[in-house]
DNA sequence: CAAATTGTTCCGGAAACCGGAATGGTGGGC
DNA sequence: GCCCACCATTCCGGTTTCCGGAACAATTTG
């Protein structure tokens, strides 16, 4: 029986995402996901406003996720955004998931298509990811493993990335990153990145000519979320020497269909309704 | 159809992942990392074995957060494997996180203008507290890693942080901590480090010279904010065979433009007046 | 079919959580 | 310079949630 029955006429903000655990922990979740879905930082009151909690409890579950390294507080000390542990978790969590999976049979079945070593990729961070990978049969290969990193300047997920965020968030990353150059071509001028960005946009695939490393070629497109922008890259990537530019165009229809039945597989682990009880507007 | 194929038959390592959590909640994060650390699926006995933790506590665990999507059980009902909510958190955590991502590039870039491995650092309590680091690619360094502590008054960042507080603040901190020794050379002496801490505030940085470690070098700046006092200082930090007092100096400069950077990042992410209100916008 | 192993439920005692109210700190307005 | 408004933080008694040994049920193995 509820210990406090008496109905509280709580103005209720229409607009509050509703932080609806039922334990104390799944609480907690809530919050994580409030934090993690914005790319800023968020203070005490803005969290109290946002999730119409008391101050006091947000204070304690923001203090006790911070001891644990999985928030941290910035600045004054008055803005809270994602710890070293969360992030921690979070690629971990990616990376492992997806060699047993369907994913990784869509991967493989891409393989088989275009006879070429094809990967999936994710941002993390200022860097490329790789999640998953399968090799072709054929013994010249490049050697890049599960959860090795490259730069987004140069390589074609990178740049498919860089190509769905907005200008604000692609300065943030770009401003500050030396675009290193690791081959004679690599785009390592701000403008000629730009362009090619606006390039990728409007073509929905990006090439890496041996931008990353000599004699090397990949072809990556976007695996498309229901809504939002998305985190997800299939990617074909070969020796110069077997794959050509114009070669690599024929590839893009299976990478498409290969894309799309990734897409599929999101979406099938997402439930089609809301959530769960959500009456407000979303 | 062996189901328990996923579970090697390791017996009961001796040496079981401690799941140390002060509380409840963290508990369940820790057992969410081991889930998510490996690229298999767990079932309920292995998650016993390798936690230490009694079968209806990790039960009750795995339960909760099954029914809140954070974890799915696979096949006949007897595997754990991570769930939808727990890799949309994931994703979403990483796709939204370009301040660490610009603060990251900003390190990377200061490492190799110096050479040598450079951190981020916070103030968190009465310790320093390790928020980032890049490592010189030089063989020979020390190994320290993000989240770990060290106290204020040995180490440079520290003494950054000492010198822009007030006297009443700083005395409340260090009233309560002995100094202790580290090293011999470690400022044990409340005159001592007040003396060296008016130097400090007098040149802009602070220089670490085996204060804490014998044989490591540490010069820290601040990254100065826009208003009041900072929490985030930058530090180059290399042994002192290769980095001697005077040759630090000379990277200073470097040093005050990636807190310059560095700054400029925190800055855009705290948009305009106060702290953002109302995290939901349509 | 019996024995062994693993998954699930019970439940009383203990620890963690909750959030209104009060306190401390800081910046803006005058 | 003083005051006031706003925000972060601390207190604390009452309530919820958690804990895990022991018993029970379901499944696999011999």
């Amino acid at each position: 029986m509820p210990y406090h029955a008496a109905m509280q006429a709580v103005p209720t903000p229409a607009h509050a995402l509703e932080i609806n655990g039922d334990t104390p922990t799944l609480r907690l979740f809530a919050l994580l996901e409030v934090i993690a879905s914005k790319d800023q930082y968020f203070s005490l009151q803005g969290l109290a406003d946002a999730t119409a909690l008391p101050k006091p409890t947000l204070h304690r579950m923001l203090q006790q996720l911070e001891s644990a390294n999985l928030l941290e507080r910035s600045g004054d000390g008055r803005l809270y955004g994602t710890g070293v542990r969360l992030r921690r978790l979070a690629e971990n969590l990616l990376l492992n998931d997806t060699a047993h999976g369907a994913r990784h049979a869509v991967l493989r079945q891409l393989v088989t298509e275009v006879g070429e070593s094809c990967n999936l990729t994710a941002l993390s961070g200022s860097e490329v990811i790789y999640l998953d990978r399968v090799e072709t049969p054929a013994p010249l290969r490049f050697y890049l493993h599960p959860g090795s990193r490259v730069p987004l300047h140069c390589s074609a997920s990178g740049k498919v990335f860089l190509a769905q965020m907005g200008p604000a968030q692609r300065q943030r990353l770009l401003a500050h990153a030396a675009l290193e150059a690791y081959t004679p071509k690599t785009l390592t001028d701000t403008a000629a990145l730009e362009a090619e960005i606006k390039a990728v946009k409007r073509q929905g695939f990006a090439l890496d000519n041996e931008e990353f490393l000599p004699g090397l070629l990949c072809v990556a497109v976007l695996v498309p979320a229901r809504s939002g922008r998305s985190n997800l890259c299939v990617a074909v990537q070969a020796p110069l020497m077997r794959l050509t530019a114009d070669k690599a165009l024929a590839l893009l229809p299976a990478l498409q269909r290969a894309a799309q039945a990734l897409s599929a597989i999101e979406a099938e682990t997402q439930p089609e309704t809301g959530p769960q009880r959500g009456a407000d507007a979303a």
